[in-house]
DNA sequence: AGATAAGTTTAGGTATAACTAAATATTAAT
DNA sequence: ATTAATATTTAGTTATACCTAAACTTATCT
């Protein structure tokens, strides 16, 4: 068992959601943009995490995480969503509030805090915003799932996450009547700009653009 | 509102405890025990802590916490207790158990958790250990407390906290049917080694050394 | 292929927070 | 009032994690 700093831990999250995105090597100029860093910073930390074997880097031309890299960032992964659970759940934060929280909390090393905070919770398999929570030896259970703007007229399903959780994207969503867990039926398609007409759990029409639909996964 | 790197809430923390306890300047050495650390360390942080205004700090005459200290000393505590009370009662951690786990929670910076977490608690007055959670603006109720070993044969009272709370010494008193809340009545002194027998709730005769004796706080 | 652009790394510097060893100040003891 | 003991500070070093500027590598374009 390996000890990774704080730093060490956020890259190696970083990386392990871009080459989750992507599928192949990741880029230094990529890792500097989720970490909001500059690229030369990038490059003395993947020489450290290499170091510590949780990355196979060749300079200059990206890297890749190791399956010991995987465990540790999926062990912060599962704190940070189950931190989530709590703050939503347990305290009242709406979920366009626990992001930064939780970037703190899941950095709490004790294992047997994480194991109670599970078992309190009901073991969740899934976060506030539908991300499924790892268990304890990494495994994740995968829910299919497709973006709103791909389902065809008629296609119903429900709400089990988004693209892009910024709390202003959260927000937006909340306003117009969307939430994690809500049935939808597409309604309509409109050809020329690409929205879409959706009816919220049997009751509520709204619409969205593309790019929000776009944004919005649906399990069907 | 000056932000503080974790050594310096912890370094604050330290020198409020200490002079909590002297009531006069707290020498470099004290803090060094405290804090686990080398003299020349706490030189270091004391001048920064100093820069910041948060100590009064004239070389080689020890330390003062400035009333803007105390403040940011009092708010860490304040956490500290909070998380403990989550540990214990939600948690089920016994009391023995926390202290680590709320080392680091005390760091967590958002202030809207800690209210939340205030209220989700039912606003706690005290933590498992008996000791007192300073409000948001850093007033602390105070009980009135003596050592046990102080009360004279057939005084009762109530145990309260207890000075010493390493986990060792926790998990001894625990052992021998003491806890914080118990109803005690002190039966008998014993001269020659200092060492008392008391009835705890009014059921279980328990002995205690002189120095176990010194550690638990009793309410009269 | 050679020039330019884009991406990445190295070199050198800053701040935090620790350390050891040496120097200095204060306090206690004869 | 010196000396000795204790306490404290300074100087110099290390490690983490960031930065800017310069150098270098790879990719792209004509």
């Amino acid at each position: 068992m390996k000890t990774l700093t704080y730093a060490e831990e956020n890259y190696l999250k970083a990386i392990y959601h871009i080459s989750e995105a992507g599928k192949k090597g990741v880029s230094t100029n990529d890792i500097a943009a989720a970490m909001q860093t500059k690229p030369a910073s990038v490059s003395d930390m993947l020489r450290k995490l290499s170091n510590k074997k949780v990355i196979e880097y060749r300079k200059y031309y990206g890297v890749h995480i190791t399956e010991e890299g995987k465990k540790y960032a999926l062990q912060t992964i599962r704190k940070h969503r189950l931190w989530e659970v709590f703050l939503v759940e347990k305290l009242h934060f709406t979920w366009d509030e626990v992001h930064e929280v939780a970037d703190e909390l899941e950095h709490i090393k004790s294992a047997i805090l994480i194991q109670r905070l599970d078992e309190y919770l009901g073991y969740p398999k899934f976060d506030p915003h539908g991300d499924p929570i790892p268990d304890e030896y990494g495994d994740v259970k995968a829910r299919p799932r497709l973006p709103l703007s791909e389902i065809e007229i008629n296609g119903t399903g429900q709400i089990v996450a988004v693209k892009d959780s910024s709390a202003a994207f959260l927000r937006y969503l909340d306003k117009v009547g969307a939430y994690i867990g809500a049935r939808i039926k597409v309604l309509d398609k409109v050809e020329f700009d690409g929205s879409v007409e959706i009816l919220v759990d049997n009751k509520k029409k709204i619409f969205m653009s593309r790019e929000v639909a776009g944004n919005v996964l649906v399990m069907v």
